[in-house]
DNA sequence: CATGAATGAGCGTTCATTCAT
DNA sequence: AATGAATGAACGCTCATTCAT
């Protein structure tokens, strides 16, 4: 009977821009934005917010879930073109540097997450990332280059402890300081 | 044995029986428990802990403050061995360990404090730390063990960065991971 | 004859209600009411008391202002009558009987405004009062029954000075007394 | 058994520095200054300030009395010079100027004992300033300057809204203006 | 007696969440 | 489905008052 413009399409739109506003706001004024901030920014109202997420946390969750979908393809891209040839460990610094970047971007969301227990309930993208993970270590012991006690959990422990809230020189002297801990050769002098 | 009620001298008790709550209350419930939980939780009233304690951001601080002034002990103290013969990279992962542990204890701290933009005023903790450390490397460097590049800045970014809402297991593995990147050699297989 | 439950319309009655229960309130038990008894006199949550008043300074400066503009309405009321031929002199004292009267329910309403720092910052309608008075108090001259003298201040002085905090034979007398100060002539007896 | 130094005459000392104290703090940050500000500027521990006077109610209700009997102070003064010749209009007018003066001093404190309900139970003070202040007007009555139907009741609501929180000038031409309500006399100009 | 640390009810204010429209 | 006004528990903090020393 309903003869408005398209139903369903703006329902999706909405969710996109209520994550975007929520990653935004948080990032912007801290894990304690109000509700009312993240709609305001999304361009709708508090009550469209609780119906896409029930409650804050979900919220939350939900945006920690597209970081985690977002590491996910980094991984298997990283994995993809080591299969196709490229040095492991050349890929594996590649995504690392991607991830410390992406979780810059997610600093203040992840101590939101932490303050409110939100942590998501879909795990396949943690899944996806961990196979192809595995796999790029795998290439990267075949060629010898990475050290071979090494596991996935490394990784993730890495990236988990990357300094998300410092500048990117500092993340980057990060970088150079942990990557030496993934690999058979000692370090070079770096800036 | 006394078993009479806390008395005037009980001022200064009270003082680090709400420290202790603080801490432990952060850590058990959050960033965000209340005042009231806190005082509770160290047997005082609110009022007994604003007395102490001006506002919440302050009373984290001092938090944080002697949590500092831990570190800057264990810096001079492993300044000393050093001084008095122990090899100094032996000194920097004692060090490092007991940070982390250290660290394990105040991560929540960390959190409210930077929630609350509450930091000590008194950065004689932090100096003498910093003091401790630089003369640390420099005997690791004189010894050939520690990487001529590496910086009291660089073991500062380990120490923020350490994963210290993770279980010991994790930590450890971390240190054994992170420690590589300070030395000039390569790193063995660890467990 | 709507027996529904309050909607939207309602937000600008319940500003009404909560003017009314603010200035009711301060009346009845001080200057130092608190916003949620004021918020249950008017049958709202404490929330939407904020909702429509930020703070208690700007609720207590919205009562005055209400009561500001009412003293604007007498005054202009006044000086139409003035204009249209009634004695100014009658009508000043009309028009301070009814500012006594106004103020009388505004007493503590003042008390806390100034407790608090709280005043309007519209000031149109402390504007339209002035040039209102300033015209009524020329008209009197004119007459010859207001003395030469008299000043827009001065009216204002004696509303400022009114008793406020007493019963009504006590607020006649003052205005009597009072009003020989404005006069050319001495004063008859009163009661 | 004590043989410690002057045991009550410090006690009045005290009561006199509480006063003055409770006095100057109200006068000079509000109403709601709090207790243990009051000891302060008194020297004493708020402890003491209790030992004086059971609660902050009392504490006011003691420093209105001082206020009180000062005005009964002046009241009698002014009697006895008119009986001494003095022309009675002239030292009504004298004891209302100064009395305005008075209670500019105490404006602050008047409005806490309103907050508080604080008024001081013993009215010695307030008869002997109405005996003195009904023979003034007798013999301001009799000497034809006073108007026949001024009352005792009339000079304490004109003492009531006298301007206390206003400047010097305008206390001035309040008396001014208000003097005329007495007198069987227009009043003159004045500026 | 004086002291001042301790108490705890209460205040102003915020914000996740609900629900009438 | 979207809106945004309303809710009310909870928070940080204050201050009159008490009481152990």
């Amino acid at each position: 009977m309903t003869n408005t413009r398209p139903p369903r399409a703006d329902a999706i739109r909405n969710r996109t821009k209520i994550l975007d506003a929520a990653r935004n706001q948080i990032t912007l004024h801290g894990p304690n934005v109000g509700m009312t901030e993240i709609a305001a920014a999304a361009g709708v109202a508090v009550g469209t917010l609780y119906r896409h997420f029930p409650n804050k946390a979900d919220l939350v969750a939900a945006v920690i879930a597209e970081y985690t979908a977002h590491v996910a393809d980094d991984a298997e891209a990283a994995h993809r073109r080591a299969a196709a040839g490229s040095p492991a460990l050349c890929e594996i610094t590649t995504f690392l540097g991607n991830v410390v970047e992406a979780s810059a971007t997610n600093h203040g969301v992840k101590a939101a997450a932490h303050a409110l227990g939100a942590y998501p309930t879909d795990t396949t993208a943690e899944q996806r990332a961990s196979i192809a993970l595995a796999k790029l270590i795998e290439h990267g012991k075949a060629e010898g280059q990475i050290h071979p006690d090494i596991t996935v959990d490394d990784i993730y422990l890495l990236v988990a402890t990357a300094p998300t809230d410092q500048p990117p020189a500092v993340r980057t002297r990060w970088l150079a300081l942990v990557l030496t801990g993934l690999t058979t050769q000692p370090r070079a002098a770096v800036a």
